[in-house]
DNA sequence: TATGAATGAGGATTCATTCAT
DNA sequence: AATGAATGAATCCTCATTCAT
């Protein structure tokens, strides 16, 4: 987030118009089935005005995912060491959730890239993910050992939490069919709630 | 849709290829990532002649995930309503995780349908998908009102299951970039056991 | 020439087209000069089809360059150890005087790629030509050693040699321009008879 | 055409910053192979600050061509009719290679225009220099005929001066590859001084 | 069944040039 | 004298699909 270059005002509009367009479109459509004139068009630009702003459609999207990693394990991070332990894990559920309800487009984002293999990002999963995952199993692994939650294996809980709350955003259209219904986020919350707490209870 | 047109073996083999090429292309690359080109070459055959067996790209697409469907909810039909509720359960989620390690190009095919807004199957997932969540929601409402498991939101206990054991396919290169390793399955499986138990012991 | 591929008289047709429409757009316009559709017009194709003969504009130019230096030493290698040596020198001289009357857009090409510093060639001049070169250096070294040609630097001999004779294919507007008139051939012909026969005899 | 306009310093600086990456770009990629870009940033400007001071890429190429044309002629036109002849036209040649050594890129800007057939300065090779030339002739035929030099064509001895000099700059590279060493003027000048001695001799 | 040939409709990107300031 | 912003017209190339055989 922190752009070192100075930009001017109608720049910084036109970026974040494009990166906005940009993430609309490529959440829905992936990389290749996204196309410049659609970018270009949701941000009122003309496609060479757009790519006077961005070298290349791949451009936006690294832009794009690299904003996302750059708040997407936020919320982990938040988790505090000397917290309650179960709290402090029901808490990251609820935030990951309500970044499900929030940013699904950025979800999405992120579901497909991982999807497609990760291109892009393969670097960054085994490499700042992996640590920070690792350090988290060790704080993990440390309340099992002081008896504050039950034991469980810590990355797999951290499998489950991921998938269970991204799962509202990147399958939100299934989940609005099956429900049929457009707001699962009460129930989801508080569903997620009992089913941590009823695992991770000492 | 099962195809009534007689087929010679040789059709067969062909149409065999074709669909398991495709399967490999556009669980990787979506549909729009994924070219006729690629799929023809894996599948031994010259364009023509592959657009000889499916009219289009698109017939391709669709008979993958009609085929899918076909077979993805097979686990769910399995739930048998006079077994005993927790291992019925269980077992489902057990089956969906097999699934995600013996199949799991057919989850990210299907996840990327869903990610996309399931353009092709969207009258599946209010229809059949919604009808068949709906009956089993009200068999696992049964076994609740018989104290036979703990209360739990039916609807939002299925997408568990779904996302905890399909996240481990589709997200595949995620999670064996942060275990480290290949094999996840055994681990998961404990994990899984041990997260639903808790949560369903009545 | 000895193209291993198999190919239908369809294909042997339109490839000549296209080699013949590159021939004379790129000795004209050079490679960024020459579009597509200049080519795919003066072929008598579409932009695809021509595209469905050679994979790429770089790859018509790069068939157009390499069929070009395979017979492009000719002249060079028929000069004959065993022949009367000013007679083979001055031979040799006629014959690169011919190609620049015959072939001058081939000249042409070759001189453009030259003077862009041989970007695609680089290798073959100084592998194969180079090779050529000295070995012919050898044999007028010998021919100098029996005194049957004065002394001479053979290397400088050839670029006077080269120089001399495409300077009428490569400047041909200006050569026309000067002379006020369009055939060279003849005064040129007796003219570098003349320059080298004085220079050579011993 | 010597521009009457009065120019500041920073102008005159910028225009011969800009022409200076023009000749340099040109005469490597030709014109359809430079862009503005390329320019602007080789000479340290904005594009549309170069384009301030020339109205546009021909503009720039113009110019260039202009400029050299005005001095391209000057060893030519330096012959002097009272001097001896063999020397004179020995002398011509003599700086004609050095001008090949010092502006090589000059001469291969000229070689290019010619190679696509002159398009920007047709009437000049038609008017002042073929004016030129033919006026050299007559001199040269005054040498033969008061028995000063050999009988020689007059129009293709200048064109031999002009090949066997220009190739050195025009086919730099190839001359590099052969020789395997990057110097080449003292053989060339040595070569050429016996080749055209050898020939004039009276 | 099978393939060589052909194409219309894009699609990303480049680039000389213009506009506004 | 200088630049940020914008664009129309290419330009190379891709691709699903069709045609002819």
């Amino acid at each position: 987030m922190s752009d070192a270059k100075p930009q001017t005002r109608i720049q910084a509009k036109n970026r974040a118009a494009i990166l906005a367009a940009g993430l609309d479109a490529f959440s829905q459509f992936g990389f290749r089935g996204t196309t410049l004139d659609q970018i270009a068009e949701a941000a009122g630009l003309s496609k060479p005005n757009l790519l006077y702003y961005f070298r290349s459609k791949d451009a936006i999207y690294t832009a794009l995912l690299e904003r996302l990693l750059d708040t997407w394990l936020d919320p982990m991070r938040a988790m505090d060491d000397a917290g309650d332990p179960v709290e402090e894990i029901i808490t990251y559920a609820r935030r990951k959730l309500e970044m499900s309800r929030d940013f699904p487009r950025e979800s999405r984002l992120f579901a497909t890239e991982i999807l497609q293999g990760a291109p892009h990002i393969a670097d960054h999963l085994s490499g700042d993910l992996r640590a920070l995952v690792d350090a988290k199993a060790v704080v993990i692994r440390g309340w099992i050992a002081a008896g504050k939650i039950a034991p469980v294996d810590p990355h797999h809980l951290i499998f489950s939490i991921w998938s269970l709350t991204q799962h509202y955003a990147d399958f939100d259209v299934q989940v609005r069919a099956v429900l049929g219904k457009d707001d699962w986020f009460e129930d989801a919350d508080a569903h997620l709630d009992t089913l941590l707490r009823a695992r991770l209870r000492p």
